[in-house]
DNA sequence: CAGGGAAGCGGACTGTGGTCCGTATGGAGC
DNA sequence: GCTCCATACGGACCACAGTCCGCTTCCCTG
């Protein structure tokens, strides 16, 4: 999605970059819940067809625009410095790369659930989702946990669903401390201390 | 909801039923899914404000659908036999609380993801989401479960989102036996034997 | 530089959820 | 049975996501 396929036209880089820029501002302004396709074209001098010819649909936008924080985040829990990145025991790195999302989730909040409220099951098809699947499914089997690996992913993963998150702070009123702290009394009841 | 709030008019009780009726038939006949409300509309002949006006939106259309087995459901949980309802420890009666909703979301998946799949946040802020989470979080405290009683109890919860659910039986083949041994082992890896 | 064809463009169009408001009707009070 | 009005009805109407297709532009080839 972030790459040009093989070659992209010249026009179609810089509407690319356009639309983006257009979307970026609009969402700054009122929020991604409000910001609509047609005011995106029209904001960046585009007709509708582009638009979608582009990003496919809503969310495809919507994840465009998160594409590269995201990318940078799995840069983190990949190559960066432990305990995101590798070094720290796989135990540890879970705890961080739960607590490095739930800062994610802080910042990036409304627009992460627009780029989820897709399709129904669409988010879990998407490869987003199996890249950060894979990586606590390695986690945990390098910490010997016990039990179906992948099902403890899709629950701890579930744990930090943007819009159970943003529930759990702004409905249920708690902290962003007070939701690191349960997150890692999740992952230590969870996986066996080594 | 399903309560004439005061004195529901006569035509407008057997347009209650007649919808049900009609939606109840399509969805049976090619899924939740693609049933579009000027469809109902049209098959229970009425028109499309009266739809609205008693359900509301499409959700609240499927959610009255699975009204009566929900409340069967919780019926179960609440005064039914052990150890689904009281009687049997709270950790088995959690662990019979996820395979009974693993059966339910079985039988009714599809509509269940119709129901839930509405405004961002709107299934957690619904009353039967609270009823669920009130019955788990009982049950926690019961088992002098330490931490945050109410975020492991979103947690379990979360494990039990129909869209998952169906995610891992149909995308990754797992099986329904297979999923109530994982809820089983999440419970007791969560919840003190007591 | 010219020609041709593929890639891209735009905006009219469609389908769907949801609203609005003028009209019809049930049923309470007489 | 009659009157009256809150309640409910219906379908035209709106907003928005997403599609379609005739036209334009780019850029590769010779």
């Amino acid at each position: 999605m972030v790459e040009p396929a093989r070659h992209e036209r010249a026009d179609a880089a810089r509407n690319r970059t356009t639309i983006l820029a257009a979307a970026e501002g609009l969402v700054a302004e009122c929020g991604a819940q409000c910001v609509t396709m047609d005011q995106v074209a029209r904001a960046a001098g585009v007709g509708k067809g582009t638009l979608f010819r582009h990003f496919g649909d809503r969310c495809g936008l919507m994840r465009a625009l998160l594409d590269e924080r995201e990318r940078g985040l799995q840069e983190g829990f990949i190559r960066g410095p432990a305990p995101l990145g590798p070094g720290a025991p796989a135990r540890a790195r879970l705890i961080a790369f739960g607590e490095r999302m739930l800062e994610h989730i802080e910042i990036q909040g409304d627009l992460l659930v627009a780029a989820e409220n897709g399709a129904p099951g669409a988010r879990l098809r998407h490869s987003v989702y199996a890249a950060y699947r894979a990586h606590v499914t390695a986690l945990l089997r390098e910490s010997d946990c016990d039990g179906e690996i992948g099902y403890v992913a899709d629950v701890l993963l579930a744990a930090l669903v943007s819009e159970l998150v943003l529930f759990q702070r702004r409905e249920l009123g708690m902290s962003q401390e007070q939701l690191k702290r349960c997150w890692g009394d999740l992952v230590r009841a969870l996986v066996p201390a080594r």
